[in-house]
RNA sequence: GGCGCAUUCGUCUAGGGGUCUAGGACGCUGGCCUCUCAAGCCAGUAACAGGGGUUCAAAUCCCCUAUGCGCUACCA
């Protein structure tokens, strides 16, 4: 794999120049895993070198603009512990940090260049552009404006501004030779000049397009890396002649792998199901509400298209910024493995101190309809913990402790082979012995029970499946003593009980 | 169609010409452990897209082909 210089090898950054990266997104819906996979290694990368992340709001289409997106994308970010040194709510120098309050500038500079010869008003119509890009798909030439108005005279210019009609402005794109520009990810790249249209840099309704808003807040915003996912690779060449007209110097671009649906093809989308009909989650928002811990989607967040060796794959926010850099960004596109994610979670809630697990594990059970107490569930973490994937998964494992009773079918609670009538022998024999316990300690409980197994040469599924079920109501529960321990005597006599004088019935 | 980018196990990846009979992880399969389910441990499965070069030597460098993905808006 190509390893190009690294930044750091050029001399020592953290002494010469800090990087200002920016994460620039839309509000046009909610924080895509994508997106906060770009913020991801823009965050990275400026802490990596002591550096400023800038968050800036790209909120120049008002047809698309989105009233919420905005909290979702702040609150997403700050999930991820993704903070920024200036933007919305947190101001800085370069402010405003929304497009839209920065309107007159870009009408200012769209005006420079047309004033230089380097751009100029277009008068053509949507229902024309269409109806020309139309033709030229027909004839299988390539896409782009025919730069129709591109020769319009200063009188013809005048005499259809006079009628009122609406224009906007486009850029004019040298019509010959090539332009070229480094990818800090992929290399030298060139394209030839012939095959860029004159794209539009300030639409009708005076706001600017994507490509003049970018390059322009970059520049006065002295951003010195973009780096921003792939699929802004082909729009490259058209910035770099902006940068070109205006006379500055680009910043340094690294375009980072895009993530692809699990089946590898095509972008994560909403709309795809995973196998057993799991859904597929795209949104920052879906993981969290899914139970995914922040800590652990950073990690595996971070894995997606850079690796530390070939080895690590649990590693720590601070191990992170201390090794992340460019120069071992993958270039090729990557599946998102749902599969790994769920594996990686199950690692984070494993090693979480108790009381963090258990603070985290509440909310969700309320959600849920429980109303555990704190005591109970922090009782309760150890025994669960390495049995869930994700929060929710320890609804069904607790809930039982906080209901006031249980109902158990016959059915589970007799074993593939046994009577009815051996079961319930085998639930009072369980109960003289848990009654006859001074404590409920769960070695106790353990000691008794198993005291029973070996004197009776029982299976020891035997006799603790049936109880499991009478105490939980379910065939799968938390460790059996733990569990009777926690539940305390009064319930777990209560319990046996009444699955006793159920299959008397 | 045009333009661009990419291509190592099913997936995420290690790999910077010889140490590669290609390493790790997820998944899957089997075993151990075991009160259920998990977790853990052990083992196994499985890849350099194809073809040409360059070189004493290529997964690593170059070219072609194929395939995939992305872009092709008055969206970002």
């Amino acid at each position: 794999m190509r390893r190009y210089e690294s930044i750091k090898s050029r001399g020592d950054m953290k002494q010469e120049q800090r990087p200002r990266v920016r994460f620039a997104p839309s509000p046009t819906g909610y924080l895509h895993v994508g997106g906060a996979r770009s913020a991801l290694f823009n965050w990275l990368f400026a802490r990596h070198y002591g550096g400023q992340f800038i968050l800036r709001i790209e909120d120049t289409d008002r047809t698309r603009y989105q009233e919420d997106a905005l909290d979702d994308l702040l609150s997403g970010l700050r999930w991820l512990g993704l903070d920024w040194d200036e933007g919305p709510e947190a101001g800085g120098p370069y402010g405003p940090y929304f497009q839209s309050e920065r309107t007159d500038i870009y009408r200012r500079y769209a005006e420079q260049l047309i004033a230089e010869g380097h751009a100029y008003k277009c008068f053509c119509s949507p229902d024309r552009l269409a109806q020309m890009r139309k033709e030229r798909q027909a004839r299988k030439e390539p896409a782009g404006y025919d730069r129709r108005c591109r020769g319009l005279t200063a009188q013809q210019r005048r005499d259809r501004e006079a009628r009122g009609e609406t224009a906007v402005v486009r850029f004019k794109m040298p019509l010959e030779g090539e332009t070229r520009f480094h990818d800090q990810i992929r290399g030298d790249i060139v394209v030839q000049n012939e095959t860029l249209d004159d794209f539009v840099l300030l639409k009708t309704d005076r706001f600017p397009t994507y490509h003049l808003a970018n390059v322009v807040d970059d520049h006065l915003m002295a951003i010195t890396h973009v780096l921003r996912a792939d699929e802004w690779l082909p729009s490259v060449p058209k910035h770099v002649q902006l940068y070109a007209a205006f006379g500055w110097t680009p910043p340094l671009f690294a375009h980072l792998p895009i993530i692809l649906d699990p089946s590898g093809k095509g972008k994560m989308s909403k709309r795809k199901k995973l196998a057993g009909n799991r859904e597929a989650y795209v949104h920052l928002k879906d993981f969290r509400a899914a139970g995914y811990l922040p800590e652990a989607l950073f990690n595996f967040l971070a894995l997606i298209g850079w690796s530390y060796d070939d080895h690590t794959e649990i590693i720590t926010r601070q191990q992170l910024i201390d090794h992340f850099d460019l120069d071992q960004v993958k270039p090729s596109a990557a599946a998102f493995s749902y599969e790994k994610l769920d594996w990686m979670n199950g690692q984070y809630i494993r090693t979480m101190p108790v009381d963090d697990l258990a603070a985290r594990l509440l909310p969700v059970l309320r959600d849920a309809g429980l109303s555990p107490d704190m005591d109970t569930l922090r009782a309760l973490v150890p025994l669960i913990r390495v049995r869930i994937k994700r929060l929710p998964d320890a609804v069904d494992l607790v809930d039982s402790f906080f209901v006031p009773e249980v109902h158990p079918t016959p059915h589970d609670l007799v074993g593939k082979k046994q009577t009815v009538d051996q079961t319930r022998q085998l639930l009072d024999l369980a109960y003289q012995t848990l009654a006859s316990l001074p404590t409920f300690a769960e070695t106790d409980v353990e000691t008794a029970l198993r005291a029973v197994v070996t004197g009776r040469q029982l299976k020891p599924n035997a006799f603790f499946g049936p109880i499991r079920v009478a105490v939980t109501g379910k065939k799968v529960s938390p460790p059996l003593f733990g569990t009777i321990h926690i539940l305390g005597r009064e319930r777990v006599l209560q319990r046996l009980q009444a699955a006793i004088t159920l299959l008397q019935e």
